[in-house]
DNA sequence: AGGGTGACGATCA
DNA sequence: ATGATCGCCACCC
């Protein structure tokens, strides 16, 4: 038996790939955290590399990652402009971070359509 | 291969 | 709340 290709791959660029799914998932007015954002994109423990991917991929909507329990951590201007892209949308602070009670972004586990 | 680094996170003092 | 430490993971020299 060869090892099964179409179970599930581990490389690098197929969990940057998840990593980006998860964050476009997060709707204007929501934020996710770094930590969070690897779990939802099954890499537990990977927030770092969610910082790597979020640098080095262009056209996501960075601004709605943020640190633990809602914290701004891009230093100086960077962080004066996460602050005023997420207030765009709508995201609320509670004095230097998000409200992460109003605005945590809960990622879905691969939900099939329900019936309603 | 080994050591330094970073938009992290949890914990301890 | 702040600062120090340790654990974490991939990237870069």
């Amino acid at each position: 038996m060869r090892p099964r290709k179409s179970v599930k791959k581990n490389t690098s660029d197929d969990k940057t790939a998840r990593v980006v799914r998860a964050i476009r998932a997060i709707p204007a007015g929501k934020v996710s955290s770094y930590g969070a954002v690897a779990r939802a994109a099954g890499w537990a423990g990977a927030a770092r590399q969610v910082v790597q991917i979020l640098r080095k991929v262009h056209g996501l909507p960075w601004q709605r990652v943020v640190g633990s329990g809602g914290a701004i951590k891009l230093p100086g201007e960077s962080g004066a402009e996460q602050r005023i892209r997420l207030r765009m949308e709508g995201v609320t602070f509670r004095g230097a971070r998000v409200d992460m009670k109003q605005h945590e972004h809960k990622f879905g586990r691969s939900r099939r359509k329900s019936k309603g």
